[in-house]
DNA sequence: AAGGTAATATAGGACATACTATATATTTAA
DNA sequence: TTAAATATATAGTATGTCCTATATTACCTT
């Protein structure tokens, strides 16, 4: 991040990228760029695919293969988990962004 | 957190400990509890304790035994260090609190 | 068909955040 | 002065997030 020591902030991946993908569909290449547009840096790939064969492995997201790409979607229960932890979210962090 | 599978939220730990101390001293214990109080569980002494000892290392936080407990202070590089911090939170995550 | 590019995938490793369990130190109660 | 309670600390383990490779797949040129 900056030039001194500053905590670390690796985790919430995966949340984060549920949480772009309730916006609407991506795929993986779409989502790094969303990723990087907050994060000041790029997730590499090694970061992102794993990160989706995740959520996909629990169901979370579907994907569908469209030519080169892979588009990911939401899926019901991707949605409840993006409910909830967005609620979880907001109070943890809530108090952060008053003021 | 819920019933059903939700998305990890490990992480960010020293940065919401550092954050807190940004407000005022605090001893672990107290600390423990403010987080129980956004976080819905306390965080055990075997997670607590060493989130410290690594914020005292880089000198972003001192403390001074009181009695009974270890009260915790930010530093002047801690204080820069949450401030920055901060700002990259909101950066990362300033838009999920929209609606 | 062959080569190049873009997108996706996986292997292997590092590290912070978590836990459980155990140990130590200080105060308070009996 | 033991005993109990509170606060702090450490050892050992597991897991998700990161990285740097490297490999694969599909499309696009030529």
């Amino acid at each position: 991040m900056g030039g001194y020591y500053e905590c670390d902030m690796r985790g919430m991946l995966s949340f984060q990228i549920l949480w772009l993908l309730s916006k609407g569909p991506m795929h993986g290449e779409e989502m790094a760029k969303e990723l990087e547009r907050r994060r000041g840096e790029k997730p590499k790939a090694g970061t992102i695919y794993p990160a989706l064969k995740e959520l996909r492995n629990h169901k979370l997201i579907e994907g569908k293969r469209e030519g080169k790409t892979i588009v990911y979607h939401i899926t019901p229960e991707g949605r409840m988990s993006a409910k909830h932890s967005l609620k979880y979210f907001v109070r943890c962090f809530g108090d952060m962004f008053e003021g």
